[in-house]
RNA sequence: GGGCCGGUAGCUCAGCUUGGUUAGAGCGUUCGGCUGAUAACCGAAAGGUCGCCGGUCCGAAUCCGGCCCGGCCCA
């Protein structure tokens, strides 16, 4: 085998190993496997790639891998999102442009616009298909979707027919945060991030009640608002005061009452009634503005409207208690307005200035009007105060423009007409975890309409047509059916299905013959993606492979993708496009913080994979956390035990590979026939590792599943099954060939398995291991699932391994305290264990030492025993009844409770279990031994050495230094020397091993081991401390 | 601004439902041991005002209230 620097050399391994991939591709392919579906959440166009998407593309090639090697063909297909507003910006900030919409398009045109876009996603496209590469991403992508694609729209366009027919599409008002400036209204998050503090208006004035002479007093911070005044509000279960100020009385919430009052200088008042909020309700007042605004007078006469609503998310602290209500210029308001059946009063232009509705104030900047508005309500006497206030307000992230809120008329699916369907097909998608299964089913219950339009250019356009003569709608889903009744095509037919095209085109009404035009409209773009299963397959293949078996994305999609593609599949087909949803929680910056260009933080996937092995960012970012829990990534960590898994890893193919070659062994899968116990255990125990490892996949706990390989690879072969064989592969005599002939297998075997199950985490290593030392198949990836053949499982030697390991570690404790060196064989270990199995010849092998007596009383244990219950912990477990047990216990003797706990695991007292860990137990070892414990067992090694014991324990602790210097001289360890020449320092150490040196040359590899005493004089000496003294040592080559 | 999640050793986290006297694990550090594939592994030690303030209680990491910090979602 190769050798090759981990950290160094993995552009070459990523590159061989794609070799082999493309090879296992057109296999997999061509074969007779059961299919199954998954569908790509399109990454944006609008930008690089970066920790967050790395993750989900983790788990995704993760997915496909593992599906793969259990026998699965999965469609794995690349997607890109490729238009909406994120990608319009971008386009215009590469063009230079800033100002509103209105200018942007006069100076460029829609066509450059859609253009730029177009050049725009596929340039960061070449940046995603780097950085899949270098990831080793298994997507197909030669058959990715593009979601601008007139053939993935058309197919979009037919989803929206089918809401079409069953009703549940229909226009209607929405209030939008709009951009005046920009002249565009914004998405929520871009709302959300603009938050800033700013300066408005605060302004208090008078409601007259009608048919009394009483006055609300109401509080807005955005007086234009008054003009499309519909109501006011107050909250139901507050108490609301009438005072006396001035000979007028004043409806005012108790609440916010002190702080009113200080705001508007009054201090003589006095207070006459009260009443509560929700006894208002119904009460009519005169609209503020009727004489300026004459269709606010006639909406007063009407009779609908100027009364007092009683609403619970009315805020009571601030302002009066009181707010006007006006649902042209408010969501909350809105949503009242639409829920009690009021009309939506909203005489604002595109612009956002008034129109002739608006009276007075016709023609002028809706904010401009604020002024205005207050020296009208002065004028009129109606003015209580009008002052500034510091608050925070939304303004446009781009223009710095504060927002304004209004009504726009959108389309909308009737997403509470499709009734409970929704909620019915998410509940039986599988979401592996808890928390965003609850979450997601909140979100569908709530059942809100679902604004599908949006008023920009780069997007897949709204079909319908609408008369300028007879002003009937005109739906048309495909590119026959306009092409059809058009009237003009200018484009010609195969016009292209985007603005500024489809605009030209002139649609003869099919009602009176007259010129139709189509709606300005292009979809919200989450309803672009949310097409993805249906419009980026065929029909055919969206019968066989929809709904997908698995699906994953960031958290954040719960609201977003997975929500839409839910709604749309519902809508279309009834049901829910996937079977399995992965929500992944967000990759924050090594301090728990999110990534964001502000702070300078985000690290680009590109960046990372070139400085680091592809296979080493997968491990980690698998291992270290829960898919569920976010993830801090920090690049430390990452080189900390990630790494050492994947050097172990490769040292353990690097051990075989050596051993296996100098014996000339090859790999092949017939089974020997004599396979040691040491072999049983390893292969059992691997056999469990698999079942581990698919249960927790199964489960999506993707970080157990990698900790469980790792404790497979470090503890298990590194530290246990390696030892273990080690010293029969350091002899080469031809007697023991056949015995090395069975480990070379059993290790073969072991190591292919895990390149197996560790392919899909780490998939270039383990490729470049496979071939190097298996590679039966064009690629790793076209190996079954690994799986150890029922007559190599021995339940029996697996527990008896797994029993001893432990009993080892205790005996390895016992010897910390008694100071003996593991080196140094020990004269006997006495054993007590519940395991009844034959344990005495492993342990002493295992654990160094001459004799194990394995003993099934504790009382034969040398060492004296003092268990004392926990108050605590009693008392936890038992409350009331805990007196009487400590009585009972108290009363017990430390040997019998002992005996109890050992045999049992509990003492058993009052007709109670009191459990292991409610006491504290510990022994005292008798003169001449050591001792020591875990819950199950107790461990007394004997101290007592004779001199053999002794010097074989010197002998063992020079040939290691021996060995060292040999390592230290870079020889390879099958290399024979001429001779060791050795001085020791110390006379006792020295006499003690004098005479042994034909031992010594064996465990060193020398022809002959050349032993002297004290030190020595002139060069080529190596100085090793050996306890107090030194040893010193010189190697002597031909 | 609202809702949810988190804040425990230098780092990553468990414990909190059901309060109990010496609060655990892994990594890192120090000491010791093992090791001719390995930066692995084994034993031990040092290291914590359990985010802050207040309350309940004989007793609070745990229950209650308020606040601060980080994250997510919504406005």
């Amino acid at each position: 085998m190769k050798e090759f620097d981990l950290l160094k050399d993995f552009r070459a391994v990523q590159e061989s190993a794609w070799e082999a991939w493309e090879k296992a591709k057109k296999e997999i392919g061509s074969s007779e496997r059961e299919t199954i579906g998954f569908i790509e959440g399109p990454p944006t166009m609008n930008g690089e790639p970066h920790l967050g998407h790395l993750r989900g593309r983790i788990v995704k090639d993760l997915f496909y891998r593992v599906e793969t090697i259990k026998g699965k063909k999965v469609v794995f297909r690349a997607g890109w999102d490729t238009q909406g507003l994120p990608v319009e910006l971008e386009a215009e900030k590469e063009l230079g442009i800033t100002g509103n919409k209105a200018q942007v398009l006069s100076k460029i045109g829609e066509e450059r616009l859609v253009e730029k876009c177009k050049e725009l996603v596929h340039r960061y496209n070449e940046v995603w298909l780097k950085a899949d590469r270098l990831l080793g991403m298994m997507f197909d992508y030669e058959k990715a979707y593009w979601t601008y694609k007139d053939g993935y729209i058309e197919r979009e366009w037919r989803i929206m027919k089918r809401a079409y027919e069953k009703g549940l599409l229909y226009e209607d008002y929405r209030v939008v945060a709009y951009c005046p400036s920009c002249q565009t209204s914004l998405s929520n998050s871009e709302v959300a991030q603009g938050y800033k503090e700013e300066v408005d208006p605060s302004l208090y004035y008078k409601a007259k009640l009608v048919d009394e002479d009483v006055y609300l007093i109401v509080w807005t911070t955005m007086p234009f608002t008054l003009v499309t005044d519909e109501a006011v509000g107050v909250n139901p279960n507050e108490e609301y005061l009438t005072i006396n100020v001035n000979g007028e009385k004043w409806i005012v919430g108790k609440t916010a009452l002190n702080s009113f009052l200080k705001e508007a200088g009054i201090k003589d008042y006095v207070v006459l009634g009260s009443v509560k909020g929700s006894e208002l309700e119904g009460k009519r007042y005169e609209p503020p503005l009727g004489s300026q605004v004459p269709e606010q007078l006639e909406l007063f006469r009407s009779g609908k409207l100027h009364m007092v609503l009683a609403e619970e998310f009315v805020d009571v602290t601030t302002g009066t208690g009181i707010v006007h209500l006006s649902p042209a210029n408010g969501e909350e308001d809105f949503d009242v307005a639409k829920r009690r059946g009021l009309p939506i009063f909203n005489p604002i232009n595109d612009e956002v200035k008034f129109t002739e509705k608006a009276g007075k104030y016709a023609g002028m900047f809706v904010r401009d009007a604020d002024d205005v508005i207050a020296q009208d309500l002065k004028a009129m006497g109606t003015l209580v105060k009008y002052g500034r206030i510091k608050h925070l307000y939304p303004t446009c992230w781009r223009s710095g423009h504060k927002l304004v809120f209004m009504a726009r008329r959108e389309y909308f699916y009737d997403i509470p007409g499709i009734g409970d369907l929704a909620l019915e097909e998410a509940s039986k998608v599988n979401y592996y975890f808890p928390q965003p299964r609850n979450r997601f089913l909140e979100i569908i219950k709530e059942k809100k309409p679902w604004c599908i339009s949006r008023e920009r250019v780069w997007g897949t356009p709204l079909p319908i047509w609408v008369c300028t003569k007879c002003g009937r709608r005109i739906a048309l889903f495909s590119r026959d059916e306009i092409v059809k009744h058009a009237k003009r095509l200018p484009d010609g037919p195969d016009f292209e299905l985007h603005k500024p095209w489809i605009d030209r085109i002139i649609i003869r009404c099919p009602y009176c013959g007259g010129d139709a035009k189509r709606e300005p409209f292009v979809l919200d773009t989450w309803h672009n993606s949310g097409a993805a299963p249906y419009a980026s397959l065929t029909d055919e293949e969206y019968e066989r492979l929809v709904p997908a078996e698995f699906l994953t994305e960031g958290i954040d999609q719960t609201r977003g993708w997975a929500y839409t593609l839910l709604m749309e599949g519902v809508l279309f087909s009834g049901r829910s496009p996937y079977r399995g949803f992965l929500f992944l929680g967000h990759v924050l910056d090594e301090k728990g913080e999110k990534m964001s260009k502000s702070k300078g933080n985000v690290v680009y996937a590109i960046n990372l994979l070139e400085k680091y092995p592809a296979d080493l960012v997968r491990l980690y970012m698998i291992w270290k956390a829960s898919p569920i829990d976010p993830l801090n990534f920090s690049a430390g960590e990452m080189l900390g035990r990630p790494y050492q898994i994947i050097n172990t890893l490769y040292n353990l193919h690097l051990y075989y590979s050596i051993n296996a070659g100098y014996d000339g062994f090859t790999w092949s899968p017939k089974v020997p026939a004599d396979l040691g116990e040491s072999e049983y255990w390893i292969l059992s125990r691997l056999s469990h590792v698999i079942q581990d490892y698919l249960n927790e996949y199964e489960r999506m706990e993707l970080n157990e599943m990698a900790r469980t390989l790792e404790g497979f690879i470090i503890n298990d072969v590194s530290q246990r099954y390696v030892p273990l064989i080690r010293r029969d592969l350091w002899s080469d005599s031809p007697e023991l060939m056949k015995r090395r002939r069975t480990i070379y297998w059993t290790l073969g075997f072991i190591l292919k398995a895990v390149d197996v199950l560790m392919h899909p985490i780490t998939p270039y290593i383990t490729e470049l291991l496979y071939q190097e030392n298996f590679g039966e198949k064009a690629s790793v990836l076209l190996e079954p699932l690994p799986q150890v053949p029922a007559s190599l499982i021995d339940e029996g030697i697996y527990q008896k391994y797994e029993e001893a390991w432990e009993v080892v570690s205790l005996i390895n404790a016992a010897r910390m305290k008694g100071r003996l060196k593991r080196r140094w064989p020990i004269n006997q270990a006495i054993v007590y264990t519940r395991f009844s199995g034959d344990l005495g010849e492993l342990i002493a092998s295992l654990g160094n030492a001459k004799s194990v007596k394995v003993v099934s009383d504790i009382r034969d244990i040398p060492a004296v025993a003092s268990v004392r219950p926990r108050q605590g912990e009693v008392g936890k477990l038992f409350k009331r009844e805990s007196l009487r047990i400590m009585n009972a216990l108290t009363g017990m003797s430390g040997e019998e409770m002992a005996r109890q706990l050992f045999e049992k695991g509990y003492v058993e007292v009052e007709g109670q279990r009191v459990p292991f860990d409610a006491f504290e137990v510990a022994f005292t070892a008798n003169d001449g031994y050591e001792v020591a414990w875990d819950s199950r067992r107790v461990v007394a090694i004997g101290l007592e050495r004779d001199t053999g014991l002794i010097a074989e324990g010197h002998m063992r602790d020079v040939a290691r230094r021996v060995q060292y210097a040999r390592k230290e001289a870079g020889l390879v360890p099958t290399e024979i020397i001429r001779a060791a020449e050795v001085y020791v320092d110390d006379d006792e150490v020295y006499s003690m091993i004098k005479g042994k040196e034909t031992e010594l040359s064996f465990l060193v590899r020398a022809k002959e081991v050349l032993l002297k005493k004290g030190k020595p004089e002139g060069d080529g000496y190596r100085e090793y401390r050996l306890d107090d003294s030194s040893i010193y040592v010189k190697l002597l080559k031909d």
